[in-house]
DNA sequence: TTTTGAAGTCTCTCC
DNA sequence: GACTTCAAAA
């Protein structure tokens, strides 16, 4: 429904396709860009360092295949994020024009849910299956677990989300369930066996309540192509070239899947760097890149060093850097770029100090006329940005924050979304317990009662209203027997129809939101936000899906500016930020403990992987960059008994060498002075240890 | 037996 | 601040 508004990097050109089969790519690309454009057929691997031209190469491939004469909707182009594709797909547009728009493109996800609502009858999946975002599938995995009898045991059984992750672990690795728990959750050995029969009644669950989760997408997609050589022919037999982007941050069910995807052919194109793989907490593995070319035989590798979008200074900073990273595969990056300014490093007596210097200089860049979308602020964690937001706010700079999916994470964004979801697949049992559980009078026993009789009446859609609840539930059943009803035979099928509904959902649930919550006026408004994202939806199913797979990519921005005024501001976790570029960035909360986190510090994997993504944070600034790190961190922490004030370790002695070195003083003037005393870095991992056993 | 309120625990990243 | 656990109230 709306297109990431990013900078425009590359000036539009509009080219008449027929007129002109013959792209002068030499004039456009590099020589390494240009092989691999213009590459043939069989596989491609293309390792491509941050900011030299990838997104322009890919591009000007779907350009060149399209010259070729393949047509555009046998292309298949895999994308990581939602954003990325976007991104991509209206690049190829300003390249070549509208055939593009024919192009299949889309995240693993998003084409996995589209191809199963295609074929999914086939693979004995019911039609109008719901998608569980990640809360929903640990609220299943916790009623899996509470019905086996678990919850009241007397050690600790590990909470949901825990068995979640192990889950989603197991399927997107294929490691073992034992090994995951030994290596990762060494107290819960004693339940091994208990996992088995948790995951074994989710998975039950599921089937029966027509639920499908992220994992299941990518499986089923993957188990079509291995089980059925029917299904495996016609799906695989729908695409003649597959480009992947990120490919360092595809993990092993992903690589099965584009195994099989190249059946019958080898034309796959895969782009990626190491150097920015930072998704292992979701199965990825950088050293799949590196086993490409044994899974694609003869795969040709073009490798991209030229940088094109930072300063050397900034370029400089960022080798060294990454230099540091204990496993390290490819490529020294390079640029032609002359001039610049060196990177500062720039230490704050605290947070506020911190807060206080960024917005001072994001209007000081502001006024040498670079537009606030051409600035960004990156930190580690979506929280850390708080202190910063109150203070755009209180300044009235327009800021848009990425990252996070807090809205629809919202408990009572999902309330109001359960309602919808029990209406389009009525054993939705998450949802079903999750709109229960809501009615005064009704608590667990309850929900499951009335559940357990929806299921024995095969979940007839009357069955509710038949069910018999205890005296003291009577009025909220009634209630919600009525309102239930009521949407099932709305009359208004036009166009408004999915905000029609939340309306009516609302008239039961703003009082119940009213009594739960103290200050519901935000909450309330944000249900308004929702009834206008829904408006854009033709019906139900189709904004139920889209809103599990292509959330809402930002949250309102706070400042209040006004809709169609889109320069402003961009506050991005490190991860969200990947693929994107700014003039000017901020690198704040360079602290140990924070960036990197001191949950990622037990192993040099982790830590490695937080090195990186410092790296991909760094090496989004084109001109200007400038990294913060309060002092004093502890103090502004709620309840924290030990301090963490020092440098991040990814900004060791030569890095900082590198860059201008700034001390905020008490008076706090914007200024290079004398190098401020950094420190030794503490052994923080044994101080950790020593804190948290 | 079931619900509800209070105290206590931990707080990342994303499809 | 959100979720879990535990004990008191209905």
């Amino acid at each position: 429904m709306t297109e990431a508004a990013g900078p425009r990097v590359y000036p539009a050109r509009k080219r008449v396709v027929h007129s002109n089969p013959a792209r002068d790519l030499a004039a456009d690309l590099n020589p390494q860009q240009a092989a691999a454009a213009t590459h043939g057929d069989g596989p491609l691997l293309i390792i491509a360092g941050a900011g030299t031209g990838k997104t322009r190469t890919l591009v000007y491939r779907v350009a060149h295949l399209l010259d070729c004469g393949v047509r555009p909707e046998r292309i298949l182009l895999l994308t990581f994020t939602r954003r990325a594709s976007q991104e991509m797909l209206s690049r190829a547009e300003r390249l070549v024009g509208s055939t593009s728009r024919k192009v299949h493109g889309g995240t693993f996800h998003a084409t996995a849910h589209r191809l199963l609502r295609r074929y999914g009858l086939a693979a004995g999946l019911a039609k109008d299956f719901t998608i569980m975002d990640q809360g929903d599938s640990a609220d299943l995995m916790r009623l899996s677990r509470s019905q086996l009898g678990y919850a009241t045991r007397s050690k600790r059984f590990p909470k949901k989300e825990t068995l979640q992750y192990v889950y989603s672990r197991h399927i997107n690795t294929g490691i073992t369930i034992e090994d995951i728990v030994r290596d990762e959750y060494a107290q819960f050995v004693d339940y091994l066996e208990d996992f088995g029969k948790v995951f074994a009644d989710y998975t039950d669950r599921k089937q029966q309540r027509n639920l499908v989760d992220y994992d299941d997408l990518l499986l089923f997609w993957a188990l079509m192509l291995e089980a059925s050589p029917e299904l495996a022919a016609k799906i695989s037999g729908m695409y003649d070239h597959l480009l992947v982007d990120e490919y360092q941050d595809t993990n092993v069910l992903q690589a099965r899947i584009l195994r099989g995807m190249c059946r019958t052919h080898a034309n796959i194109t895969v782009v990626g760097d190491d150097a920015q793989s930072i998704y292992s907490f979701r199965g990825a593995n950088f050293r799949n890149i590196l086993g490409f070319p044994k899974q694609f035989a003869g795969a040709t590798i073009v490798t991209l060093e030229q940088n094109y979008r930072s300063t050397p200074q900034i370029l400089e900073v960022t080798n060294t850097m990454i230099s540091r990273a204990t496993e390290r595969f490819t490529k020294n990056l390079w640029t032609e770029r002359a001039g610049g300014e060196t990177p500062w490093l720039v230490a704050a007596q605290d947070e506020h100090q911190q807060t206080r210097f960024v917005v001072d200089r994001i209007l000081e860049l502001h006024e040498e006329s670079i537009p606030l979308s051409e600035i960004a602020v990156l930190f580690r964690a979506g929280y850390m940005s708080a202190d910063l937001e109150i203070e755009l706010t209180n300044r009235k700079i327009p800021f848009e924050k990425w990252g996070g999916l807090k809205f629809l994470e919202a408990a009572h964004v999902k309330d109001v979304l359960a309602f919808l979801r029990i209406l389009e697949n009525p054993r939705d049992e998450v949802s079903w317990y999750r709109i229960l559980l809501l009615l005064p009078g009704i608590g667990d026993a309850t929900a499951r009662s009335a559940i357990e009789a929806m299921a024995s009446a095969a979940w007839e859609s009357a069955a509710f209203g038949r069910y018999q609840p205890p005296p003291r539930a009577r009025a909220a059943h009634t209630a919600l027997v009525a309102l239930l009803d009521g949407l099932r035979d709305d009359p208004n099928a036009d166009q408004a129809k999915v905000t029609a509904d939340i309306a009516r959902v609302r008239t039961l649930y703003d009082s119940i939101l009213r009594e739960r919550y103290d200050r519901a006026e935000p909450r309330l408004s944000d249900l308004d936000q929702l009834q206008t994202i829904a408006a854009g939806y033709p019906d139900r199913a189709a904004f139920l899906s889209a809103l599990a797979l292509e959330p809402p990519q930002a949250t309102q921005d706070l400042a209040g500016a006004s809709r169609d005024d889109d320069d402003c501001l961009i506050l991005s976790t490190a991860h969200s930020a990947k693929g994107k570029e700014w003039d000017a960035v901020f690198v704040i909360w360079a602290v140990d403990g924070w960036f990197p986190s001191a949950r990622c510090l037990d192993n040099d994997e982790d830590t490695d992987e937080e090195r990186r993504l410092m790296y991909v944070a760094m090496t989004r600034a084109r001109n200007y960059l400038s990294v913060t790190y309060p002092l004093n961190a502890y103090s502004t922490r709620r309840g924290a008994n030990y301090s963490i004030d020092q440098l991040s370790r990814f900004i060791d002695r030569g890095v900082r060498d590198r860059m201008e070195r700034v001390a905020l003083g008490s008076e706090q003037a914007v200024r290079p002075v004398e190098a401020p005393a950094v420190s030794p870095l503490l052994d923080l991992r044994a101080l950790l240890r020593g804190k948290f056993g």
